[in-house]
DNA sequence: TCGCGTTTTGTGACCGGTCACAAGACAAAT
DNA sequence: ATTTGTCTTGTGACCGGTCACAAAACGCGA
C-alpha cells in the first residue's frame, strides 16, 4: 500500500527518448512535432498511465485548469437550513462537471458572502489560493462590481449568470421577457383574459423584463391591463397571500395568476386552499421559478423552467474558451422552458 | 486593469528581512520560530495581504489542501433530470465547505461512474491531476472496494459516508438502527399498535438495520410484529404502491406505515388518497428520508432526517486530521433527527 | 554541393513554495 | 574560556511542469 508512484512528464520522455519539452508540446497540442513523434508519444503517455499534474502546470504556466463557482452563502445556507428544496447546486454540478470534464477543467465552489466588502475580502483570497483560469459568478455575485473590479485586476476570465450587461465578461441569461410573454401567452391560449401578475420586486431587473413580456402578451391579446393586478410582492410567502387574499376576495377575481417565484407561487396555492378557489379549475397559477416544491405541489404547477444546467455549463464553456485566448467575452442568451403541469386549465 | 500581481513568500521574506523559510515555518506553525520573529512575520502577511498558492505548496509539499468529494454521476443525472428535490448536494455543499474553509482547505466535486471499473479509471485520473490530500466517498461509492483499494496504493486518506466496516478509514454514518426505533417509538407514543414496515432492500446493510430497531421497538413495548407487515419493496414508488394497496385493503389494515424512503412514503401518500384513507387521521406515516418533497408533500411527513452537512464536514476534518497525522482512520456515528410534522397523529 | 529559411528538438532557468541539511546564536555545563 | 547542546535561522536543491531561447535537422532552390 501507498507506493504508486505517479507517471510523470520525464518518465514519459525517457521511454520514448525524446526531450520534456517534447513531451509537453504534444499534451498542449502544440504545433511543431513530427506526426510520427507525436504518435510515439501518445502512446507511451496511454500505455505508461501518464496524467499531468494540475499543481504543476500551473505553477510556471499560464492555466490552471481550474474554474471557480462562486455561490452565496447565505441562500446556500438557507436551503440547507429551511429544505426548501431549491435544487440550484444540483443542476450547476451537473451542468459544471460536464463540460469542465470534457475540456479537463476542474471545478470548483465557494461559498461567499453577499456584503461587497467580505465578498472581496473572501474572493481575494481563493484567488490568491487557487489562480483559477475563470470565475462564474451566479446571482446575487453577478452584480457586484466589486468582484468584477477584483477579478478585472487579476486578470481573470469573468462569467456572469442571470445579467447581461456590458464588459468583457461571459453573461449567460435567459430570456427573461420571452418567459413572461410564454407564462401569459399558455394562460391567454387556454382563455384566460383575467391574468393577473405578482411581482417579486420593482428593482431587480429580470422580474422588469418578466413584467414587460406579460405586458406585451396581454397588448397583442387585446387583453386588458389593470394596475392592481400587479401585485407587489418581495418574493416572500407571507406578504404574498396578503396580495392573493386581496384578490381572490375581490367582485371580478382574477382567472389566472403569474408568480415571480415559487414561494409566492405556493402562497396563491395556499391562500387558494384557504378560501375554497378550486386550482385549476377555477384558478390557474404558473411559477417563474421551477424548484422542486413546484413540481411536488399539490396540484403540481406549470412553471417556467430555468436552464440553470446548461448555463453553468455555457459559463464553463465560455471561460475556457476565453482563457485559451480563442474569443473575449461572449453574450448567450439560452431558452427557457414552460413545463405545463396541473396548476393551470381553461378559464372557467 | 490585469496588473494585480500576488504576494508571495518571498515579498515578505524581504519586507520582514528573514529568509524565506522563516516565512513558511511562520505560515506552517512550525516550532522554532522566535515569537518576536513570528510576529513581525504574520505583521507583513496581513499588511501585504499575502495569502500562499495552493499550487505550489503542493508542488514539493506533502499536502494539497484539497479534499476531493466524489458524487455518484447516475444520481446526479437523474436529480438533475428529474429534479425529484433531493437536497444531498445543497447539503454536502454546506456542510463540507464550511469546514474547508475553517481549516484552509478547498472541496472540489467530482462525478463519478458508479460500475468499478470506469470508476477506477475516472478517479485515477482525477487524483493524479489533482492530488487531493483526502477522499471523501459517498454512496453507492463508499462500498466501491476498487476505489478504497486505488486510493489506498495512492496512500491518500479516505473518508467514507454512510458506511462503518473496517479499515483505516474515516467512516461516518447515522445511528440507522436507533432511527428506526425512533421512528417506531414516535407511532407507539401515539398510541399506534398496527405499525407496518415498507423495506427498501432485504440486501442494504442500513435498511436491515433500520429495520432491526423497528423490530426491537415492537418487543420493547410488546407489541406483535408480523411478517406481512414487513412490506417487500425495492425503494421504487411503482412497486411500493402495489404493497400498500394490499395492506388498506385489508380487513385489518395498518394504522402507521414506516417507509424506507421518500418514494415509498410518497406512494403510501398516493394509496391512501386514492383509496380515501385520511392522513393522519386514519393512517400515520413516517419517512426515512427528509428531502424536500417530502417536506412539502401534503400533508407535509414526518420524516428521519440525515444529518449529511454534519457527515460530511465530519469527513473533512477527518481527512485534515489524518493528512496532518495526527489520527489515522475514526468511526463516528452522528445523531439523526425525527422531524415531526402533519403526517403522524394518535392512533384511530 | 552549398546556403538559407523553416521545422523540429533540446537546454537551462523558472514558477512559489517546502525539504534536508548546514550554519549561526545563545545558554548552560565543563 | 572552551565545549556541548538546543534553539533559531539560512542555503541550495527540488517538485513537475512551461517559458525563452538556442541548436539541430530538414527541405529546397541555386
Amino acid at each position: 500500500m501507498g507506493t504508486k508512484q505517479p507517471v510523470t512528464i520525464r518518465d514519459v520522455a525517457a521511454d520514448v527518448g525524446v526531450s520534456r519539452q517534447t513531451v509537453s508540446r504534444v499534451l498542449n497540442k502544440g504545433p511543431s512535432v513530427k506526426p510520427s513523434v507525436r504518435a510515439r508519444v501518445e502512446e507511451s503517455m496511454e500505455r505508461l498511465g501518464y496524467v499531468p499534474n494540475i499543481s504543476a502546470r500551473r505553477m510556471r504556466g499560464a492555466r490552471s485548469y481550474l474554474i471557480l463557482a462562486i455561490n452565496d452563502r447565505q441562500r446556500t445556507y438557507d436551503n440547507w437550513r429551511a429544505g426548501r428544496g431549491n435544487d440550484w447546486v444540483d443542476q450547476m454540478l451537473f451542468g459544471g462537471m460536464t463540460e469542465c470534464e470534457r475540456q479537463g477543467y476542474h471545478l470548483v465552489f465557494e461559498l461567499i458572502d453577499a456584503e461587497p466588502e467580505k465578498a472581496q475580502q473572501q474572493l481575494s483570497k481563493v484567488i490568491s489560493e487557487l489562480r483559477p483560469d475563470g470565475v462564474i459568478l451566479t446571482p446575487p455575485h453577478s452584480d457586484n462590481a466589486a468582484l468584477t473590479d477584483l477579478l478585472e485586476e487579476f486578470d481573470i476570465a469573468v462569467a456572469r449568470i442571470g445579467r447581461r450587461q456590458g464588459g468583457a465578461y461571459v453573461d449567460v441569461s435567459m430570456d427573461e421577457g420571452g418567459a413572461g410573454f410564454e407564462a401569459a401567452r399558455h394562460l391567454a391560449d387556454l382563455g384566460h383574459t383575467r391574468i393577473a401578475y405578482l411581482a417579486g420586486s420593482p428593482f431587480y431587473g429580470n422580474s422588469l423584463k418578466r413584467l414587460d413580456g406579460y405586458r406585451d402578451l396581454l397588448r397583442e391579446r387585446g387583453l386588458s391591463f389593470r394596475n392592481n393586478w400587479i401585485g407587489k410582492g418581495d418574493f416572500q410567502f407571507d406578504t404574498a397571500t396578503g396580495v392573493v387574499k386581496d384578490w381572490l376576495t375581490q367582485d371580478e377575481r382574477p382567472s389566472a395568476i403569474i408568480a415571480d417565484n415559487d414561494q409566492m407561487a405556493f402562497a396563491v396555492l395556499h391562500v387558494a386552499n384557504r378560501l375554497g378557489v378550486k386550482i385549476p379549475d377555477e384558478l390557474s397559477v404558473v411559477s417563474f421559478e421551477d424548484t422542486p416544491g413546484v413540481r411536488l405541489s399539490v396540484p403540481p404547477m406549470t412553471a417556467i423552467r430555468q436552464p440553470t444546467a446548461a448555463m453553468i455549463a455555457k459559463a464553463c464553456s465560455g471561460l475556457i474558451a476565453q482563457s485559451s485566448g480563442d474569443d473575449a467575452g461572449g453574450k448567450y442568451e439560452l431558452p427557457f422552458e414552460l413545463i405545463k403541469r396541473e396548476s393551470t386549465a381553461a378559464a372557467p
